[in-house]
DNA sequence: CGGCGTGCAAGAGCGGTGCTCTCGTTATGG
DNA sequence: CCATAACGAGAGCACCGCTCTTGCACGCCG
């Protein structure tokens, strides 16, 4: 037993060594991650790299789950710490930030263009939605707290599927609140997005913290927080 | 004289052509374009093409500025049969949706992460700013019919930095007014790439419309249009 | 404890890529 | 009319993802 646990512990630091030089030339490079490259830091063939996964798109999709659970991780440990739901927001929305900034190609990883032919895969969906259910519950909580600002229910079909969402992960919550939510945490990654891809240059260059600030307080009153 | 224009009209049209074939490709293909399918599409040598754009970049980044103009012009041309300020709104956020579900790589291209690690020259910036600006513009117009809500002035670093934006492309608009108007061009260009990329699936599936109507209002809001 | 079987790494190789260089050809402008 | 510049083709370099085969070393079980 303990030969075939220490077999699969080598096997599982291989797998965690080729992620952590495939983090680094991630870093270093940009996206277009060279399996071979990896391979030649490690000290060994391409070949024995495919022993550990299956492809490129399969190490790839390795990375973009720890990105995720990363950015989540940062975001919940950020907001675990705050009392009122804003502070909460606010730090989960800093958090996220700071995460990307620090590591902004495993950001475009995950919420930049897909990659060529590239499908995710249900393994991701959970890592992935850690983040928008952060930010569902901290709305929640505010609800229950009576924090959120009262508004006219939705109509539309699409307010129909929302409830239903609703419904299976956040019970409690108005399809309106999801809808808001789901605006803000767009208006969040675009803020983030956007200054990490450049396209903020030329219009705020010094205080760009400042203004994420303010986009994140303009989307937290989207969401319906008060105050 | 004509030889030389002949010349450079010839030059003029196998470019164009080029890029016909690449936007194809990219359609089709995917994100990860190849200069060498390209040619064998166009029936020349690979090396040919080279004396047409001096690298994939190159290319990748006229393909950029044509995207950029695509969307800006399907955005000002939808806006431009409306009456109010809301209706201007709502035109362009649909057409910019519109184009983007029509050529979901091009969209991806100019608002996903950047591909060939930082190559955004000076040249697409004229064409990137085109729907900024025509946002700016129908709230700026809303603004001096009366139709945008008063809210507090801005304060913080990023306000000033504003502000010299807003001297230099829209005056008479507040730095408050710019950073909504950013705000919800964020939320705007999230609702459409988190639909293409697919990370609205089972969420709202049937009447995403919809649903992109609601944000678009939202946005509309947040940027201070009144209705 | 020893031979078996398996997981592993290495190497060669295939077809593809971006890009460079050289070499004929052809059309342009002085 | 001819020097020159633009052009297309081809070979070639270094790299890529991925596959296949071949030794080899080690865990496993009789």
């Amino acid at each position: 037993m303990s030969a075939a646990n220490l077999r699969a512990r080598l096997r599982a630091e291989m797998t965690e060594e080729i992620k952590a030089v495939a983090k680094r030339h991630l870093a270093t490079d940009g996206a277009n991650l060279s399996l071979r490259a990896v391979a030649r830091d490690l000290g060994m063939a391409s070949s024995a790299v495919y022993r550990y996964f299956a492809s490129r798109d399969e190490l790839l999709t390795a990375l973009i789950i720890d990105a995720y659970d990363a950015v989540g991780d940062a975001a919940e440990r950020a907001a675990a710490g705050r009392e009122t739901a804003l502070e909460k927001w606010l730090a989960a929305g800093h958090a996220a930030r700071d995460w990307a900034i620090a590591n902004p190609h495993e950001w475009a990883l995950i919420y930049g263009s897909p990659v060529p032919g590239y499908a995710a895969p249900r393994d991701t969906v959970d890592s992935a939605t850690r983040i928008m259910l952060l930010l569902g519950a901290i709305i929640a909580e505010a609800d229950r707290a009576g924090e959120i600002a009262e508004r006219a229910p939705l109509t539309g079909r699409f307010a129909e599927e929302l409830a239903a969402v609703a419904g299976a992960y956040l019970p409690h919550l108005t399809a309106r609140v999801i809808a808001d939510t789901i605006a803000a945490f767009f208006q969040i990654c675009g803020a983030i997005s956007f200054e990490l891809f450049g396209q903020l240059n030329n219009t705020v260059e010094d205080d760009r913290r400042g203004f994420f600030e303010y986009q994140l307080r303009a989307a937290g009153r989207l969401a319906g927080l008060t105050g």
